[in-house]
DNA sequence: CGATTCTTTGAAAACAGTCAATCTGTGTGG
DNA sequence: CCACACAGATTGACTGTTTTCAAAGAATCG
């Protein structure tokens, strides 16, 4: 619902109730179902999303059967693919949900629209860019620089939540390890102990 | 020198001469020699930095003797730590030039106030924010699921002439691969031929 | 030239992936 | 309420890849 995203961007942004309302007629409301697409490889991404309730994943799949999950995103945070949805170009990104969710999105279009009329607005979006660069440059950085099981141990630092909503197949395919490999991390982790 | 970024804004950006001027009044220029450093682990990131001939690189060093390189700039590119500079926290990354090289930088105060009185160049920041974020996407997804070779031969073809320029041990460290196992994909890969 | 940096190679060990099987818990339909 | 299907997690045996360590061969710079 809006108002879980009324809610939120109060805290976020300074708008006043004109930009929210202004914000809320060019909103779209949608329920997801467990599984259900907002966006498939092939398509041009056309939503910027805000989750109100639930969890959804980015994720890009190979020929074969193979996932890699590039983000999870809980309620409260935004999901889209970024690139696609600003050129237009076909994305390579899958955008679903893990849980039933509630979500919020916007078109491109009134996106513009909005940023341009509300300052405060711009200014979060500029802040969330930012961040989403300063967290890709990071996990690049652990990607290219630690074991996998070094990899487990910060993703569960960073996001101990979500362990316990996410199935350990679809962790081990965001730290970019098979699950076996992932299994057997975790029980060398238990003996140690 | 300026004048090599003065040619190449211009280009990017929809800049007036007085705003060209504006932005040479607070820039610093700088030559650089081989090894030398903009920025070092735990420090503060002071500048963003264009290079307007040469070759400068982040990285970032671990406790052992390991490097990970995070990214190259050649000329007409831009680097910094983003981060560091925006937050005033402590970075981790270092960057040092890989060739002589020319540089023009900006303290994070006046690039604001740049960005703030020029239109053009808040928007070629926000531009360039954004690509750098794309990149770092990309990259991930590519570490997280190319192979050893995959991720050297998207390499060659994203940078053909950064080749030429870099060390292979350098490119290695940017892969996120021993040089020695690099050293075998390329063996293996001329003994195919 | 001499020193340093860079690249390559070999052999062994560590690590991660694959394939196949089993085990667990959950939820659905009969 | 039970039986069964299904998704998730684990395990074993095996294979393949990457790292590590040590050494030596090229290339480059001053």
């Amino acid at each position: 619902m809006f108002s879980g995203f009324e809610t939120y961007i109060k805290e976020q942004a300074n708008l006043n109730d004109h930009e929210v309302q202004l914000m809320r007629s060019m909103a779209v409301e949608r329920s997801l179902r467990r599984r259900e697409f907002l966006l498939q490889q092939g398509q041009v991404c056309r939503y910027k999303i805000f989750i109100t309730k639930g969890l959804l994943r980015a994720y890009s799949a190979g020929g074969d059967g193979s996932e890699h999950i590039v983000q999870f995103s809980p309620e409260n945070s935004w999901i889209t693919d970024p690139e696609s949805l600003d050129k237009g170009s076909p994305s390579n990104s899958n955008i679903d949900a893990l849980e039933p969710s509630e979500v919020v999105l916007w078109t491109k279009k009134d996106l513009h629209y909005l940023a341009a009329n509300i300052p405060g607005l711009k200014a979060y979006f500029d802040k969330l860019i930012s961040r989403s660069s300063y967290m890709f440059r990071q996990r690049l950085l652990s990607a290219i620089s630690l074991t996998a099981e070094e990899k487990y141990e910060e993703f569960i630092k960073k996001f101990p939540h979500l362990l316990e909503r996410v199935p350990l197949h679809m962790v081990a395919s965001y730290l970019g390890v098979t699950r076996e490999t992932l299994s057997r991390i975790r029980r060398t982790q238990l003996i140690r102990k």
